[in-house]
DNA sequence: AAAACAGGCAACCGCTGGCCC
DNA sequence: TGGGCCAGCGGTTGCCTGTTT
């Protein structure tokens, strides 16, 4: 990336040197102060009041996604992976709309997380990330584990979408996607969703919290696979990270649509002396 | 210890659509 | 109605940092 000052012509009058590349502390300074001042507004106005040598552009997105105060920084929780997991097998790479779930958390950050970890692990299968196939393998392993990790940690909250369980694309199963789940409310913290509510219609000003004794039940049901079966001792590396198992259990199970009995399956099988790797690569995509 | 490599992420680029004149 | 301006969006780039060799 280019750090170095570039020229540009501003205005038909005036030339002004742009600055590019990495924000600093004294610049991150005057635009928070004066958008904490004066709002947002136009943002080449912003840019030229505030001081900056910057275009409307850059300020816009160093605002929306490092210096508003409402950002959130740092890993992800299980349940929001969970909820990027879903949104984007309903909407694709709509990062802006799968973002307005996830409060604090910008279109950018979503999107980085997508293509440095969820992209990883298709391609660690060697199968498209989009593909009904790499969705299978999701829903049948990474969503089970992002459960088990909620209910370990059920501290954590996310705020959840009005689920449209006319689109089968749905990582969730129909009957334990999120409206049908218990006790559950619906809450808009962007305030743009009209279409968020609880469960009777009402508007709701709660978090969303999982009720933790329905989790087994957000399973897919054509999948036999229990969360012990999921955890992987002395494993607690995030899991935006490799997904342990994973990888075996899409090789054994390629068919995934076809019955899938993972319990038998998934034994270990790193240790299976049964294991062949040549049976395994020809699973591969 | 240092070079090479890989992953993560901030920032930029280009396109699109909405708004206003 | 069409042209210009602007904000927003998704894709891409490249720097930084941690890890491996």
């Amino acid at each position: 990336m280019e750090n170095s000052m570039k020229k540009k012509t501003f205005t038909e009058s005036e030339e002004v040197e742009l600055r590019r590349g990495p924000w600093t502390l004294e610049e991150d300074t005057l635009l928070t102060n004066y958008i904490l001042q004066n709002s947002e507004g136009r943002w080449n106005v912003v840019a030229k009041c505030a001081g900056l040598k910057r275009n409307g552009k850059s300020c816009r997105l160093r605002w929306l996604n490092y210096l508003k105060p409402d950002i959130r920084r740092g890993n992800l929780s299980p349940q929001e992976q969970l909820l990027i997991l879903d949104l984007h097998s309903k909407w694709g790479n709509r990062w802006s709309k799968i973002a307005q779930y996830l409060p604090g958390r910008t279109d950018n950050e979503i999107k980085n997380y997508w293509r440095t970890r969820v992209q990883k692990q298709a391609r660690q299968l060697n199968i498209e990330s989009n593909s009904d196939k790499f969705f299978d393998a999701v829903r049948s392993f990474w969503v089970p584990r992002l459960i088990e990790k909620m209910e370990q940690n059920p501290s954590n909250t996310y705020c959840c979408p009005q689920n449209n369980n006319n689109n089968n694309n749905s990582l969730l199963p129909p009957s334990q996607s999120y409206d049908s789940m218990s006790k559950q409310t619906y809450t808009d913290i962007s305030g743009k969703n009209p279409g968020i509510s609880n469960t009777d219609g009402s508007a709701s000003s709660s978090t969303f919290m999982p009720d933790l004794m329905t989790v087994p039940h957000f399973m897919d049901h054509n999948t036999i696979i229990d969360s012990s079966m999921c955890y992987h001792e002395g494993n607690d590396q995030e899991l935006g990270g490799y997904i342990p198992g994973m990888e075996e259990y899409y090789m054994r199970n390629s068919d995934i649509s076809t019955d899938c009995h993972v319990a038998e399956a998934y034994e270990d099988v790193t240790q299976d002396p049964m294991w062949n790797v040549d049976d395994v690569w020809q699973f591969r995509g």
